[in-house]
DNA sequence: TTGTATTATTGCAATATTACGATGTTAAAA
DNA sequence: TTTTAACATCGTAATATTGCAATAATACAA
């Protein structure tokens, strides 16, 4: 009853549905599409140009950083959030991988 | 105040994120693998295969077949589960395409 | 028509996610 | 040191997702 039971997965579904799950919320897309855009990663313009919180842009960043997406300088002033895109590119080759190995035999 | 706010993204952001919901829980992407591996889709399967129970996994493939993931007999007996490869491959590119024009200028 | 097998739907409980106001923290400027 | 700018964290409310038992619907066989 409820959710979660995620411990019935092997390791590669599992690893799968964590990458999709970063992707899964429109905020999360745009915060990547626009840090990737912008050559200064000056953080406050993230909440002008999604029109989120602060604190709910902070939320997303942090899921976003969680599963390696961020790198850069991290606290006080001045901070500069950027895409980590070797990680970034980790993803792709992953997901590509999941669907290239997905393909039907059936109808 | 609480969850959604969806309309304030553009239509490129809103569908990848919704291309990426499917993939964002270990059981549909679980249950796209086995599909996709196995020749004649009889589907309660599926229920054996990834050990929840049968509404669930039902709930499971209405979110699949929502976005166009599932081609077959859906009615009565003897149904046949099958993954539209046409259709995940637009995904495949979709996503492909969203990586490829992502990249950082920055740090 | 009456079973029977198979999948869908409904209703509900548990958990997760999303969002924001209030507040805390941090580092540099004044 | 005090102020200030920029994020993070906490607490809380609203909503979404996940999961299953019970039940309904469907199609075929007898």
């Amino acid at each position: 009853m409820g959710a979660s039971k995620l411990d019935i997965y092997t390791d590669d579904i599992s690893e799968i549905a964590e990458i999709a799950k970063v992707f899964a919320h429109p905020a999360r897309v745009a915060i990547l599409k626009y840090i990737s855009s912008q050559e200064s990663c000056i953080c406050n313009d993230i909440v002008v140009e999604i029109g989120l919180s602060q604190p709910t842009i902070s939320q997303h960043l942090q899921v976003i950083n969680k599963v390696g997406l961020l790198k850069g300088n991290f606290k006080g002033k001045s901070i500069c959030y950027c895409l980590d895109v070797e990680r970034f590119q980790q993803f792709q080759t992953l997901l590509n991988t999941f669907f290239n190995t997905t393909k039907a035999t059936c109808c």
